[in-house]
DNA sequence: TATGTACTATACCGTAAAGTACAGAATTGC
DNA sequence: GCAATTCTGTACTTTACGGTATAGTACATA
């Protein structure tokens, strides 16, 4: 993401905007969490933002174009998060803060929907728009490699062995993420999520010393 | 599932049905896969089936009560898909079986859409839903339960030592196939899959021998 | 063959969808 | 102050949606 939102630029002559692109964007965000892409109308995020129809299209294009602003943004947001929690110098730390945001996340504790935004959202989509799809397959690989990434440092680090396996250890935790947005969103309480992503954290425990398989 | 859809039993007066009720809604589930509930018109299911609206209205009730139909059908296959893999003697093949099912069904090789079905189509839904939450939530249980019992099996069977951890290792598979589903739809390639699937077996294999962590 | 019954086909209904035209309002540069 | 520019608000257009009324049709029982 080297360029901006263009949405984002104000613009310097006429009449200024009477609106927070970001605040909207989070309106935006949390209407399509809720519903849907598809099961969200143009009106009801128009109510959910105070901002009317055509102050929407002006601002962002159509339907999709703001769908896309909105799922920037909350990656964006989701990507500053796990860089905080992988900042963490403790690996065991680290590693729980990771869990630990995304349940909270996922859980719909401080805001948005349930599950994974994306998850939720984009994937219904992603069978018949290139567009998204791109998206969620970046989205994805960047979560497989921050993790990765956080293991080798790890053993960098001599926290763990050298033969310890980081591609499976990071895959611990990128799938326990999907089960675990899946199941936030299909209801499941905070604490069975702990339970699901504490037994995740001690597999890695229990496999950070041993040398990756045969392939 | 204790009572048998309405649908599928054959009045025995009238003009009798000019279609397989199985047949429409695997056309139902293939059109609802790919463009998702929300996404997805009576229109575009009337032409998918060669069914008119009023006859599909007329077996099936309205567009959420057909969609259910389809999900049931599709978790109903799913069910004996995964109880036929995991009826193979050998762990290790059972296991494998199991993902090799998961991976062809998730590509679309044979029918349907990509991804899994209800991960898809359901998951938007199920936040404003209960109804559909429910349906979800009882199958994520189920896989939850089946997969625990094959390795209880094994455990019974002497193939694994009575110390080993069977909700640890059904939880590697869970999610594993979480993330199958999901980068599946994503476009990723059945190699890219089997890869991780792989990886998933031989975590499975490392720990399968170790005792179960402290909670 | 007569009759009841359920299905099919066409056409339609009311509504809600995405997107826009246009007039007025607010701000900047001149 | 005045023109240029951009945003806001109301009302609208067009299309597609879920769902249905109705007329006709095919079959089972009697």
């Amino acid at each position: 993401m080297v360029q901006k939102n263009l949405a984002s630029i104000p613009p310097v002559r006429g009449r200024p905007r009477s609106f927070n692109t970001d605040d909207v964007l989070a309106r935006v965000r949390d209407t399509f969490w809720r519903y849907g892409y598809a099961g969200t109308s143009m009106d009801q995020l128009s109510a959910a933002t105070g901002l009317h129809k055509p102050s929407l299209y002006g601002a962002f294009g159509d339907k999709k174009r703001l769908y896309l602003a909105a799922l920037d943004n909350y990656l964006a947001q989701v990507r500053a998060d796990f860089a905080e929690a992988l900042a963490v110098p403790t690996l065991a730390e680290s590693l729980y803060a990771v869990t630990e945001r995304s349940i909270e996340k996922y859980t719909g504790e401080s805001e948005g929907g349930t599950g994974c935004f994306m998850m939720n959202t984009a994937m219904p989509e992603a069978a018949e728009d290139p567009e998204i799809s791109r998206v969620v397959r970046e989205s994805m690989d960047g979560l497989d490699r921050a993790l990765f990434r956080r293991f080798q440092k790890a053993i960098d680090a001599g926290e763990l062995p050298p033969s310890a396996d980081p591609q499976a250890l990071a895959m611990i935790l990128v799938a326990n993420n999907y089960e675990l947005s899946a199941k936030a969103r299909a209801g499941y309480s905070r604490a069975e999520l702990r339970l699901l992503a504490d037994k995740a954290l001690d597999l890695v425990g229990r496999i950070a010393g041993a040398p990756a398989g045969n392939p």
